[in-house]
DNA sequence: GGTAGACCTGGACGC
DNA sequence: GCGTCCAGGTCTACC
């Protein structure tokens, strides 16, 4: 036996659109199938994981998994792929966004991807700091295949926090390939797996310069990393500047100066956009690679790994 | 408050 | 095939 489930859409969501949004669909255990046009991930529940196939029939959104869910489990998968798809980002927001940045009414951009729980999204950006993308890569592949669980279908999951606690910094080092961010990466995993981390209050009451502030007191979690775990919490009002915001500004806003001018500049440039900065600022970035590479629901995760280095993209 | 250097991995490049 | 260089954000020590 197996389940599936359907989930009501708001009108402007696009499945292929609306995934193929934020690099992190290109990162295990998320899978988009370029062929069919839908999206296969691992969700985890408490008694085990399963394979589920996303995809979009008309206005629903459908999910069939490859075990039975019980009542729960299926109340929280579908809290798991409202989160991943911004399927609770009403039609009004996205419109207000367009409203400030008109270049993307027409596409209907505004949502971008994000992972089921907060936790793999941190614990995704601490593995995106301060390497090439096909590192990210190899560091999320190998996290599933050494700490996921397998579900039904024998495919991995995105470890959980608990589990990722109790992992030796030897096997995150060694087998994972994470390098120093080990033991970052298992204090993060015993703050969540112990409760300490309020994550009602950092997606839904506090303000944004509060969520900033608790972030960087985190392990691994520096301003940029704080920046990106905030737009991948709905909160846009600030950029995540690195290094590719250096080379955005220079190669595609044409500006000038020292890494320290410009970040300043850039700043200056997005704060026209108000709450939705790091929608404009990325939907431009991914416009940019979207140029070199070809459509986002084109791109393969493997060959994707080597598209998007600093060589390739400064060519 | 600002800055320099260490932290690791893997791609690029020269030989 | 091997060795070297370099990119990448955070953290710590130091001024």
């Amino acid at each position: 036996m197996t389940t599936t489930l359907n989930i009501q859409a708001p009108k402007d969501f696009h499945l292929a659109r609306d995934v193929c949004s934020y690099g992190y669909f290109l990162l295990a255990p998320n899978h988009w199938d370029v062929d069919k046009q839908h999206m296969l991930r691992v969700l985890e529940f408490e008694a085990g994981p399963s394979l589920c196939v996303i995809d979009q029939p008309k206005d629903r959104v459908r999910a069939r998994f490859d075990r039975s869910l019980d009542r729960s489990e299926q109340s929280s998968a579908k809290t798991q792929i409202t989160r991943m798809l911004c399927l609770d980002t009403p039609h009004e927001e996205i419109k207000a966004f367009h409203k400030v940045d008109p270049r993307w009414k027409k596409s209907g951009a505004g949502r971008l991807f994000r992972s089921p729980t907060l936790f793999e999204d941190v614990i995704k950006t601490v593995t995106s700091c301060n390497v090439t993308w096909p590192s990210t890569v190899n560091m999320n592949r190998r996290l599933c295949e050494v700490c996921g669980r397998k579900s039904p279908s024998g495919v991995p999951s995105f470890p959980r926090a608990q589990k990722l606690a109790r992992t030796r910094v030897g096997t995150l080092r060694g087998r994972c390939r994470v390098g120093y961010r080990d033991q970052r990466i298992i204090d993060l995993a015993k703050l969540f797996s112990k409760g300490q981390i309020d994550e009602h209050w950092l997606e839904n009451t506090a303000t944004d310069d509060e969520v900033f502030k608790f972030l960087v007191t985190l392990p691994g979690i520096g301003p940029y990393a704080a920046g990106n775990i905030m737009q991948l919490m709905g909160r846009y009002s600030r950029l995540a500047l690195d290094t590719e915001s250096i080379r955005h500004a220079k190669a595609v806003l044409n500006m000038t100066g020292t890494d320290n001018q410009l970040m300043k500049r850039l700043k200056a440039h997005y704060e026209p956009f108000g709450d939705h900065k790091f929608r404009s600022y990325w939907f431009e970035l991914w416009e940019f690679y979207q140029s070199k590479a070809g459509p986002a629901t084109t791109w393969r995760r493997d060959a994707t790994a080597t598209m998007f280095t600093s060589a390739n993209l400064s060519k």
